[in-house]
DNA sequence: TCCTTTAGTGACTTTAGGACACTATAGTGG
DNA sequence: CCACTATAGTGTCCTAAAGTCACTAAAGGA
């Protein structure tokens, strides 16, 4: 048999279907505390609880994986997340009662202000702190997704500037080192933080600067390249 | 309509089918040089193209993915792999002529002495030099699979030990340097790698030593939570 | 005995973060 | 106008850990 005989005569269903997925969790800073999105179930399995923002692969919209997870984030927040990045994917039999069941989890950090209305105007969708989320009694196994997410920021937070992407530019260096802060979960010397912020050369000065109460700080917005960037050494836990 | 309706009723057909397969990147150090195992398929698509050890989820066998991936790998080396890491996953309408199709990839470093003889007795299966297997037309996006776990193993070498697990215990220091140093690609500092050797407090010296060419060489053992050490701080790259 | 080879150590340099006091620049209230 | 407070930003010393490289140690072989 050629292949395109076999791929003619190939039928998928002969074999037991797995189920594929994609979640994501979406992190945000709300007045310096963590948050993440959650969309509430209208569906079985587990009908009104809350979940991670995420589905089914379409295959009539979805060219890969990664798409799938952008468009989830774009149908819940009507944004393009910058930043997104691949976790890990979770696959057995247990985790969803209608069969054997693959998903794959994206994470990925975005500016709040940027998609406030439009996550106001969703009326199953909310933000709710990390605190709250990992208390209450999520859908399938997404509340060990969300620890996941959690330790793989806290992880970016010591070695890269990628926190910077849930702000909004431009930004200070004081809001990059509050960012940091809470995904750490402890402060951080200021003057060790701002040697790296200036040794990275990931930065570029406005001129403008900020006021708030005291010294105005100075406004800057991130190079492109900042996704990539690591540093060598990793700062204090 | 309630839960146990809506299950019974439930028919995963009804939905375009994705296929979903595991692939392992199985490195192994010989004679100094890092090699990656290779099957060649039998079967259609890509028949007789060299591809990465893997397969289907077999739903009968495999209560989730990572057994699906352990199970590949002792299919054809005959051992279990102490270190087995997910490393991402692929997914799309095009990577597969048979139609949507995910696949979760693995990589695993694994003593070669212990599957030497398993992996000759398996007809289709050959270790190859990474070098060699990338310049090889192989099966799918397989080539692009091994280029995410070089990198991932290059990192690994930098910050964690994770290398051991390509060594047959015990071993020298010396051993694992240059398993070390295959991976990053460059030579080491003997002395700063000595250096976090013991301060990693992750070795048992064995009291035994070995001896080739010049002075006996002590031989370690490595502790089990050598998986999870990591250093704050990189090696030069 | 000396040469070669590989293992292991000593000691100085370099890099970069930690700690913390100091100065700078804004608003505010007497 | 002058403290006082708040936040931004700097100077300086300390410390941890890697880089460098020469030295010593212990084996076999000519």
């Amino acid at each position: 048999m050629n292949e395109k005989q076999y791929l003619n005569e190939y039928q998928p269903k002969d074999y037991p279907v797995v189920l594929v997925t994609v979640d994501t969790v979406l992190f945000s800073f709300i007045k310096d505390e963590l948050s993440v999105l959650l969309v509430k179930r209208n569906n079985h399995p587990y009908k009104g609880h809350w979940a991670l923002p995420g589905g089914f692969v379409d295959q009539t919209q979805d060219p890969s994986l990664e798409h799938a997870a952008s468009r989830n984030i774009r149908e819940k927040t009507g944004i393009d997340a910058s930043y997104l990045e691949q976790l890990a994917t979770l696959g057995s039999g247990k985790r969803d009662p209608r069969g054997w069941s693959v998903s794959t989890a994206y994470t990925a950090l975005i500016p709040h202000a940027k998609c406030e209305h439009f996550v106001d105007s969703v009326d199953d969708a909310a933000w709710f702190s990390v605190d709250e989320a990992l208390r209450m009694k999520l859908a399938f196994d997404h509340t060990a997704i969300i620890r996941l997410a959690l330790e793989r920021q806290h992880q970016k937070a010591l070695y890269s500037f990628v926190p910077v992407f849930g702000l909004t530019q431009p930004f200070t260096i004081t809001d990059l080192r509050k960012a940091h802060e809470t995904l750490i979960g402890k402060p951080i010397q200021r003057k060790s933080f701002i040697r790296r912020f200036e040794s990275s050369d990931m930065f570029i000065d406005t001129g403008k600067v900020r006021q708030e109460r005291g010294r105005p700080a100075a406004l800057y917005k991130a190079k492109a390249a900042i996704k990539s960037f690591r540093f060598v050494r990793n700062l204090d836990e």
